[in-house]
DNA sequence: ACTAAACTATTTTTT
DNA sequence: ATAGTTTAGT
C-alpha cells in the first residue's frame, strides 16, 4: 500500500520515523495542543480533532506515552476503533513509537473487544462461549422464516427491512420489551416487537448472536453482574476511544458502564464535523454531549491542520459553518494559499468521468503520480462511469471498498461447510449447505426434517440422523441425505490427520461443490471457482477452523477491490510504478485518507445531499451529507475539484438535476465557479482543467454542442429550490430534447412526464415549457 | 425436483 | 441494467 493509505496526517508521520526509543523524544514535533492531549492523562478528555490535526498521532503517542512512563502495564489500557484497519494501525504505530511490539493491549474494534469479553462470560447471558456470530444474510433468513410462520405478507413487509429495524434497535440498546413501548410503524401489522421477541429466543436456541448482540449482551452483562464490572474497572486504567462521534447508543452505554465513576480515565477522541454514520445508528449527540457526560471533563481542540493548503482549508470551513449545532472549530493552517478550489459544470456524468480523465492524464504526464489522485463519489454506482472511462483511455485505477470477499455467495457456501462440519449443529449453515449443490433433497424433505426439528426440539442435523432411519423420505431422498451425513462423519473423522486447509480442499471436491461450478456456464462461475481457491490458501494462515472462522465473522475486511487499466501503455518513463494507480472511493470510505489532488463529482440536488438522507432524516439528515462534503474537501492536500452535471443517468432514467447546494455554501474568495456556470450555463460547454491560474481559467477545447447550449440560453432565472412547480398533472408540455409529453407525477420542481416519443422520463421544472 | 422464463425490486453509506 | 426471486412448465 502506498503511503497515502496509512491515512492521516504524512508529514506528522513522517517526523515520527526518525524518533527512537531512548528518550520521550517521540513528544519532540508535536504542537502545544498535540501534546497537552497526550500528557493529560487523569480524568476526563475530550479531544476534539478536526480533519488532518495529527488526530491518530495523538491517540498513539498517548498510547506509546502512557506505556513507556510506566503509568499502566499495555494490559491495563483499553483502545477501541471502529474499523479493523485502524486498530491495526495503531497497533503498528505504537509500536514504531516505543521501539518494540506490545503485548497484552486491548486494542480492537468495539465488536471484537466485545467479543471477546462476551466469549469469557457467556454462561451469563445465556449462551456457551463457543457461541457462534450471524451476519446479516444469517439474520434475514432467520426472520424470513420467522415472518413466514406468522403469515406475515413479506412483499409488504420484507425481511431485510426487519432486519435493519433489528439493528437499529439494538444500537439504541433496546429489548424486545422495551421496543414494546415505542413507535415503530405498522411493520407486520404491528408485531415487528413480538417477532423481534421471538429472533432473540431463536438466537438463543442457535447459541448464537448477532453483531447488536455483541454489545448489548455486554452491557446485560455489566449491569446484571456488578462483580465482572468491577473487575474490568479495575483491569483497565485508561481507555481511548476512537471517533467517538460514530458511536451509536450501545457503544456509549458500554463504555460509559466501562469507564465506572471514578478511577479510570477515558480519552475520547474524535471530530463532530467528521460523523457521517448517523443512518447506521451514530449518534452525534454523544460527543456534544460529552461534558455533560464526565462531569469535570477537559477538552482538547487541534485546531492546526497539516494536510490542506489554504483555500481548500477555507472552502471546507466556510462550508461546514452552515451547519447548526457543532461544537466549532476554527481550523488554520501554516501553508500558502495553494490553489482554489475549482467548480465545474458538465452536461452529463459520462462527460464528468472523460474530463477528469483528461485532467488526470495531464497531471500524469506532467509527473505526479496516479496515487496521489482520488475521485470520491456520494454513491457507489457512480464508480462506473468512471471504470468504463478509465478502461478505454487505459488508465490505471483502483476502486477501493465493493462487495467483501466474506459476503460472496461462493465463499459463504464454503464456510457452511465449514461451520457444519466443527459445530454439526448449526442449523442456519446445516440449511444453507443442505441441497448446494443440488442433491435432490427440495422443498418437500426440508420441510420433513424442518418439522421434527421443531417438535422434538432438536437441530437440523440430529432430526437429519433420526429420519434416515425412518421411512419418511423417499428413498432418493434419504440416500442422498444420508449419504450427505456420512460424507461429514468421514471429513470430521480426517479433521485430525490432515491439516485443515486441505479439509476444505477435500470438501469442496467431495461434495460436488467444485463441480457444480465447473459445470456452470455463467461468465463469472470461473471466478468463483477462482475465489474457492484463495479461500483454500486464505485458511492456511489460520490455526484451526475454528480460528479461522472468528476472523471472518469479526474482521469484515474487503478484498483489494477491483483494478482496472492498462499498464503497458503507463509504463514509460521513471514516473510509472507497478502499483501506481488512480483512486476510486466513496466519500465514505476515504474518511482518514488523504490524497494531493482529489476529485469530488456529481455535487447535483438529489444525489449530493442524497434525497433518501433528506428523505428520512430532513435537516438533520441534509447536515450529515454537508459533513460528508466536508470530509471529501479535507481529503485534499494540493488541490479539490467539484464537479456536477446536467443530466445524469440513474436506472437506466435520464434524471436532469440541478447543481448542489453545496456549492453556494462554499466562500466565494476560495473558489474558482468558472466565472458565471450558475448564471450562464451555456458555461456548461466542456472545459480543459489544467489550463488554469489561480485567477482563471481558460476554456480550450469545445463540444460540438450548439444544440444544448439554446437549450441552456433559454432558461428561466433559478427560482427558490423549494418552490413548487409551474406544472401540474395532466399538464402537456414541451422538452427540448424529448418532446412533448404529458405531467404524470410532481414532487416539488421535479417532474415525472411521459413523453410521447422517449416514454417517461424525470425532468425539472425549468427544462420544460407548455406545450402552445 | 429441477429448470427456464417471468417478474421484481434495487441501487447511500457498513462495523 | 442487473441481480435476485418467484412462478410455471418439464
Amino acid at each position: 500500500m502506498p503511503n497515502t493509505f496509512d491515512s492521516d496526517d504524512t508529514r506528522s508521520l513522517m517526523r515520527t520515523k526518525t524518533l527512537t526509543m531512548n528518550s520521550s523524544s517521540y513528544l519532540d514535533g508535536l504542537n502545544d495542543d498535540q501534546r497537552a492531549a497526550v500528557e493529560s492523562l487523569e480524568g476526563p478528555l475530550l479531544v476534539l480533532a478536526g480533519a488532518g490535526t495529527g488526530k491518530t498521532r495523538v491517540l498513539t503517542t498517548r498510547l506509546a506515552h502512557i506505556i513507556h512512563t510506566g503509568n499502566a502495564s499495555p494490559s491495563q489500557l483499553l483502545a477501541v476503533t471502529f474499523t479493523n484497519k485502524a486498530a491495526r494501525q495503531m497497533i503498528d504505530r505504537v509500536g514504531n513509537l516505543l521501539g518494540h511490539s506490545v503485548d497484552g493491549l486491548w486494542l480492537g474494534t468495539f465488536h471484537s473487544v466485545a467479543v471477546r469479553i462476551l466469549r469469557m462470560h457467556a454462561e451469563i447471558v445465556g449462551l456457551k462461549s463457543n457461541f457462534t456470530i450471524l451476519d446479516t444474510d444469517d439474520q434475514t433468513r432467520l426472520l424470513k422464516q420467522l415472518l413466514q410462520a406468522r403469515n406475515v405478507d413479506e412483499k409488504r413487509w420484507p425481511a431485510r427491512n426487519l432486519c435493519t429495524m433489528i439493528q437499529r434497535w439494538k444500537d439504541r440498546g433496546l429489548t424486545p420489551k422495551q421496543v414494546e413501548n415505542i413507535d415503530f410503524g405498522d411493520f407486520a401489522n404491528g408485531e415487528a416487537y413480538l417477532i423481534f421477541r421471538e429472533y432473540q429466543e431463536r438466537l438463543r436456541v442457535l447459541n448464537a448472536v448477532d453483531f447488536g448482540d455483541l454489545l448489548t449482551h455486554c452491557i446485560t452483562l455489566f449491569q446484571n453482574e456488578t462483580d465482572i464490572l468491577s473487575n474490568f474497572h479495575k483491569r483497565f486504567r485508561y481507555i481511548l476511544v476512537d471517533e467517538y462521534q460514530d458511536t451509536n447508543i450501545a457503544q456509549y452505554l458500554w463504555l460509559r458502564l466501562l469507564a465506572g465513576t471514578g478511577q479510570q480515565n477515558i480519552c475520547c477522541v474524535g471530530d463532530d464535523d467528521q460523523s457521517i454514520y448517523g443512518w447506521r445508528g451514530a449518534e452525534v449527540g454523544n460527543i456534544l454531549r460529552f461534558e455533560k457526560d464526565f462531569p469535570g471533563a477537559e477538552i482538547i481542540r487541534l485546531e492546526q491542520n497539516y494536510r490542506s493548503s489554504g483555500n481548500i482549508l477555507a472552502a471546507a470551513s466556510g462550508l461546514i459553518e452552515k451547519n447548526v449545532g457543532r461544537l466549532g472549530k476554527t481550523l488554520w493552517t501554516d501553508d500558502d494559499l495553494g490553489h482554489p478550489v475549482v467548480v465545474t459544470g458538465n452536461w452529463d456524468g459520462e462527460e464528468e468521468a472523460r474530463a477528469i480523465g483528461i485532467a488526470i492524464e495531464e497531471k500524469f504526464h506532467a509527473g505526479s503520480s496516479l496515487n496521489e489522485f482520488a475521485i470520491l463519489v456520494r454513491a457507489s454506482f457512480q464508480t462506473r462511469a468512471f471504470e468504463e472511462r478509465f478502461l478505454s483511455i487505459g488508465l490505471p485505477y483502483r476502486v477501493i471498498g465493493g462487495p467483501r470477499f466474506y459476503e460472496r455467495q461462493e465463499i459463504r457456501d464454503a464456510i457452511a461447510y465449514i461451520r457444519v462440519l466443527i459445530q454439526p449443529d448449526d442449523d442456519l449453515a446445516f440449511e444453507r449447505i443442505l441441497n448446494v449443490p443440488k442433491r435432490g433433497l427440495g422443498d418437500a424433505s426440508q420441510q420433513i426434517i424442518h418439522q421434527l426439528a421443531r417438535s422434538s426440539q432438536i437441530s437440523l442435523h440430529q432430526a437429519s440422523r433420526i429420519i434416515i432411519g425412518t421411512d419418511e423420505l423417499k428413498s432418493a431422498a434419504r440416500n442422498s441425505l444420508s449419504q450427505f451425513l456420512e460424507n461429514f462423519e468421514r471429513w470430521r473423522s480426517e479433521l485430525d490427520e490432515k491439516p485443515h486447509w486441505e479439509i476444505l480442499e477435500v470438501i469442496m471436491d467431495e461434495s460436488g461443490y467444485t463441480s457444480m461450478w465447473q459445470a456452470d456456464k455463467s461468465p463469472q462461475a470461473p471466478g468463483r471457482l477462482e475465489n474457492i481457491k484463495e479461500l483454500i490458501s486464505a485458511i492456511e494462515d489460520f490455526e484451526s477452523f475454528s480460528a479461522f472462522i472468528e476472523h471472518v465473522s469479526l474482521v469484515m475486511d474487503r478484498e483489494n477491490g477491483r483494478e482496472g487499466g492498462v499498464q503497458n501503455r503507463f509504463s514509460r518513463g521513471q514516473a510509472t510504478k507497478q502499483n501506481d494507480m488512480v483512486n476510486i472511493m466513496t466519500l465514505h470510505s476515504a474518511k482518514g485518507l488523504e490524497f494531493d489532488t482529489v476529485f469530488l463529482p456529481g455535487w447535483e440536488e438529489g444525489l449530493f445531499p442524497h434525497q433518501l438522507a433528506l428523505d428520512e432524516k430532513g435537516s438533520e439528515g441534509l447536515e450529515e451529507e454537508r459533513r460528508l462534503a466536508y470530509v471529501g474537501l479535507t481529503r485534499a492536500r494540493k488541490e479539490a475539484q467539484i464537479l456536477f452535471a446536467a443530466n445524469r443517468r440513474v436506472y437506466n432514467q435520464w434524471i436532469s438535476a440541478i447543481p448542489s447546494r453545496f456549492i453556494d455554501d462554499l466562500p466565494v474568495d476560495n473558489i474558482i465557479t468558472n466565472s458565471l456556470i450558475k448564471n450562464h450555463p451555456k458555461l456548461y460547454e466542456k472545459t480543459s482543467y489544467s489550463h488554469y491560474t489561480q485567477d482563471s481559467i481558460t476554456l480550450v477545447s469545445k463540444d460540438s454542442r450548439n444544440d444544448l447550449n439554446v437549450l441552456w440560453e433559454e432558461e428561466k432565472p433559478v427560482k427558490n429550490r423549494n418552490s413548487g412547480s409551474r406544472f401540474k398533472t395532466n399538464d402537456r408540455v414541451v422538452h427540448r430534447k424529448f418532446g412533448v409529453g404529458r405531467v404524470s407525477k410532481v414532487d416539488g420542481e421535479k417532474l415525472d412526464i411521459i413523453f410521447d416519443r422517449v416514454g417517461i422520463k424525470k425532468v425539472v421544472d425549468r427544462f420544460v415549457e407548455p406545450e402552445k
